[in-house]
DNA sequence: CGGTACGTTGAGTCATATCAACCATAGTGG
DNA sequence: CCACTATGGTTGATATGACTCAACGTACCG
């Protein structure tokens, strides 16, 4: 097993563990794309790849966390999502045959395998099954989209960031000590949130007045998760 | 032709002239699509469905014009986007299999076929051009939601205001006077660009002074689209 | 040691929301 | 036919949330 002496991560493995999209592929798809694929490590701060790029293939992430952006008028970033083990990056501008129009830029290293464009189309063209669960996935992004259009334009900047902050709760949980397991600057805070880096601060030493967080530098520790909820005025 | 005697539309005509989403279905598929679909006439203000709501089947336009919602915490529309000939909604919900996230409501008065889900899925399982159309749709869709969340996110009111009347300008076209051919109160403009409905009107008469625009009432005649664009700060 | 990136705080400003009053129009019912 | 009501549009006054600018602290790194 050359792969995994180098610590290459096998595809079907890969797709077991996490629930990914491809778990509905044959075993003979999957070689396939274990084939297929290039494997590629990330450090803090490398760009996978950037608006306006057409792009020949799409990234599976096998770890780390990677954050996807798109820069606005003035060059000031806006993330629109984070992808972490499972989920895929960029297939969006390769299946609307489009150039990309958001970029990638690690957050956490990371392992991930570059697969190319005609694979995936080839995959939705033999197995519908596949072709489902990719529309299922890209119906439901779209979803969290309308929401979050919805909250910016009608929310407050105070409102936002507690929703946010339950949002990578959510999302990438919490360690033993109440911890937030990911690690943002306050700026990339702010560009989750559509505002400015000051504002972030403050209304989070706000929030740690109330006694709803606290600071230890960039790590957050959650100490009310219901007070948040208050604020955020979501309801579920 | 008993169906056209009812001005009912055929599919096959109706995918034809709209170059619409089931331009590559089989003849036996778009006879099968015209034959389950059920056809609904709506009038303005009518509501085709409403978020929360399980969802059986989905919408295409024949005619007319919808505008798709979601509503806020404190009950304030946001309008996600418009839906006219040629165009499905609630595709999201039935694809994603989750509960409608939007409201549909009539604009201008508009003949709809309302298609059960399954007919859906089954052409995604037995025409993978179709099911690869779809995906590029609900990717093109998301794409487009990307954007307007930096924009909304980034940008003034003003700059915003300014995007959305070219924005309808693209989707709707200008009649031979130049007016904008759909009509829109100031609150559903509001509803669009995300902001109060007084601002809307305050913007608008400005740009009325800056002889970019001129009202007549809820019909808004575009004098200078160079003068928008600059505004808005869009690069193309 | 200087440089760079990030975090924090304060002060001032401005765009936008909010609240309130008022007008125009159209439809309704007695 | 008129008063009544509802809806949408407009304008003004006021309040304020959030941005901007600027200064400064801190930590890390080569």
């Amino acid at each position: 097993m050359k792969q995994q002496e180098n610590n290459i991560p096998l595809c079907a493995k890969c797709s077991l563990e996490s629930n990914g999209i491809f778990r509905n592929l044959t075993s003979e798809e999957t070689d396939l794309l274990n084939f297929e694929k290039d494997f590629r490590q990330y450090k803090r701060g490398d760009i996978l790849y950037r608006e306006g790029n057409r792009i020949s293939g799409f990234f599976c992430i096998n770890n780390g966390i990677i954050k996807v952006f798109k820069t606005g008028f003035d060059g000031k970033e806006q993330i629109i999502r984070f992808a972490r083990k499972g989920d895929i990056i960029a297939y969006r501008s390769v299946l609307s045959n489009e150039l990309a129009c958001t970029s990638a830029k690690v957050i956490e290293d990371c392992n991930v395998c570059f697969i190319p464009s005609e694979i995936l189309i080839s995959f939705i063209k033999t197995n519908s099954t596949f072709a489902l669960d990719l529309i299922k996935l890209a119906c439901h992004e779209l979803g969290e989209a309308n929401s979050f259009i919805t909250d910016i334009a009608q929310k407050t900047v105070r409102e936002r960031l507690a929703e946010i902050l339950l949002l990578l709760v959510n999302d990438f949980g919490l360690d033993n000590e109440k911890y937030l397991k990911i690690s943002l600057t306050r700026e990339e805070l702010a560009n989750i949130v559509g505002t400015a880096t000051e504002s972030v601060i403050r209304l989070l030493s706000e929030f740690k007045a109330d006694k709803l967080v606290e600071l230890t530098g960039r790590k957050i520790k959650i100490l009310d998760i219901k007070g948040l909820e208050k604020i955020s005025n979501v309801y579920n």
